[in-house]
DNA sequence: ACCGTTTACGCAACCGTTTGCGGTTAACAT
DNA sequence: ATGTTAACCGCAAACGGTTGCGTAAACGGT
């Protein structure tokens, strides 16, 4: 079976490729008894124009590129999902580019997108990112940039965030309301806005209500689970609170080793799956990944209908759940 | 700034534009001096190919389509993570099509993967699929498939698998060494060969050593958890099978909640990540998404090489830890 | 009958890279 | 001097769809 194109219909129709072109597309200079034929003609044989030509013509790619440090945790994947579901509806297909957490990753993946001239950026910052003067390279393309989860400090690109800081004051409001004494907060990654946010919220309103704070960093599951046996171990800790799944489930799993799920109070920030299920006591901000991903998907398209839309910081809600204990 | 092409290189050169091509990518034609020449002025403009036109002249993507019923569980990500991996390496890239276990959308997602002309298709089938008539529309345009983690029971197709049938009968041999005596086995969707397999070795080695078997169906870790809690209730069950880390999340929380983690032993197919460090008795097949994902692409890209290689199934070989209790 | 406008379609260039083929030159052998 | 060969490079077509422009026919108005 050969590959049909535009030229087979335009001979099948007696009229010229250009006219096929435009009947396909209801372009008004085409009458609308031409337009039916042609359309049928097309649907008859099948024909799907050949992608490569109309993208080579028209410099576009219909391709979205989403940059990330790290693919597989419980978060981005989530994220993924909800940009896929929504730009699969605009006819865009989406390429993943991790870094790695690698600053020169990062580089060459901005340049990647590109080479494929994907018509849209959507990224999360690494841990090594600082300054954003790399994604300048995307500027010469005209390409859009829109930065979510892991932005960062600068508002001169376009966000999409959740409002961590205040999140995390309600995660310190919940562990006062439940007269916690003892409090200790895992977070990740110091030179990420996430991290300073939710770490300043928290914090700040512990400060306020005369709490004091063990503040501690683990980049793993595992390294969240050595720390918190070691805190155990050596202070009457009774409350614990984790930046992301990952490290809430190091957590658990440390509290559940010591025996203690009982006397801890454990509170965090999680998508919401396996958590609540296994450990209904534990509090969490519903971190809907789905929900940030379908977001930025529709800031980036609002942008690429309007270019030249002032950066806006696009917070997206989500609830914090209480736990049953 | 303005995007350069080959024209440019060849009007700096004073050479024609096919020169700059070859030279570029080695050609024995040109010589050496003029290719250090024009690399180096490639090189000092930042000349980066227009991909658009050298795939639409070769008539080749440089993209691999995934078509997956799901993306968001434990597993998906992961084996998109290690095809990912492997693909980038190639200078290619991935684009994913879910399908949502729709056999309409499964069609629409392989007509999707012509229709952008991908080099190659990387699909796990959905349960819908009872045949595989609609893989053939990729065969038009020349487009091989390997089929992986969610295969079909032809051999019509390269497969890339593990082996589920012995697996799950090591997982039956450990609950016999157990000396457990009332198994239940949770499986998924009966249509899907991985539960045939797993749910055959399971049960036909539970039967050759004399044991019944209780056989039952979920689809969501919540259903596992409410079926799991009722057997509890009602059946003095001592072993519970899990046929997927989503299966099993929802038959600990059960068992957890019935404070029978000391009585009740657990097993099952798992990608490793949260369940050991949360629940180090669970014993468990290590589920390697990112290898299976990488040699399933690794499987494609031979198949690339070697387009009239005969349908083969690949089996990756995984292991069973033990838990400890 | 004349002119202006609209309708409906074709022509041909174009997007940037690739590639078969052909041409030129110089070196070498006969 | 002639023929042969290899080395090196340019010409031009091609990939398939898009689009500005041109134009013929039909139409409407006076």
């Amino acid at each position: 079976m050969k590959v049909i194109t535009i030229k087979d219909i335009a001979q099948m129709a007696n009229v010229s490729p250009s006219t096929v072109s435009r009947a396909l597309k209801d372009h008004p200079d085409i009458s609308s008894d031409l337009k039916t034929k042609i359309k049928q003609i097309a649907e008859a044989l099948n024909f799907k124009p050949n992608s490569f030509a109309s993208n080579f013509r028209k410099q576009k790619s219909q391709l979205i590129g989403v940059i990330i440090p790290k693919f597989c945790n419980s978060f981005v994947p989530d994220v993924i999902d909800g940009i896929t579901a929504f730009v699969n509806d605009k006819n865009f297909q989406v390429i993943i580019l991790p870094t790695n957490d690698d600053i020169t990753k990062e580089k060459e993946a901005i340049q990647k997108c590109c080479d494929y001239r994907v018509d849209g950026i959507l990224m999360s910052l690494s841990v090594e990112t600082f300054d954003l003067e790399h994604l300048k390279i995307a500027d010469a393309y005209n390409i859009p940039i829109v930065i979510f989860d892991k932005a960062a400090s600068t508002i001169n690109y376009h966000q999409v965030v959740i409002n961590d800081q205040l999140l995390a004051e309600a995660c310190a409001q919940q562990l006062i309301a439940e007269n916690r004494k003892n409090i200790v907060g895992f977070f990740g990654h110091e030179n990420l806005a996430i991290t300073k946010n939710r770490q300043l919220g928290f914090s700040s309103h512990l400060n306020k209500n005369g709490l004091p704070l063990t503040i501690d960093y683990a980049s793993s599951s595992v390294e969240a689970y050595k720390k918190t046996i070691n805190l155990i171990e050596n202070q009457n800790i009774d409350a614990v609170f984790g930046i992301s799944d990952e490290l809430l489930i190091g957590i658990i799993a440390a509290v559940r080793a010591k025996n203690k799920l009982n006397e801890i109070s454990i509170i965090g920030f999680s998508d919401g799956t396996t958590i609540p299920l296994l450990f209904p006591e534990v509090s969490y901000v519903f971190h809907d990944g789905k929900k940030l991903g379908n977001e930025a998907a529709k800031t980036l398209f609002h942008l690429l209908d309007n270019p030249n839309l002032n950066p806006a910081i696009n917070s997206v809600s989500v609830d914090l759940k209480i736990g049953n204990r």
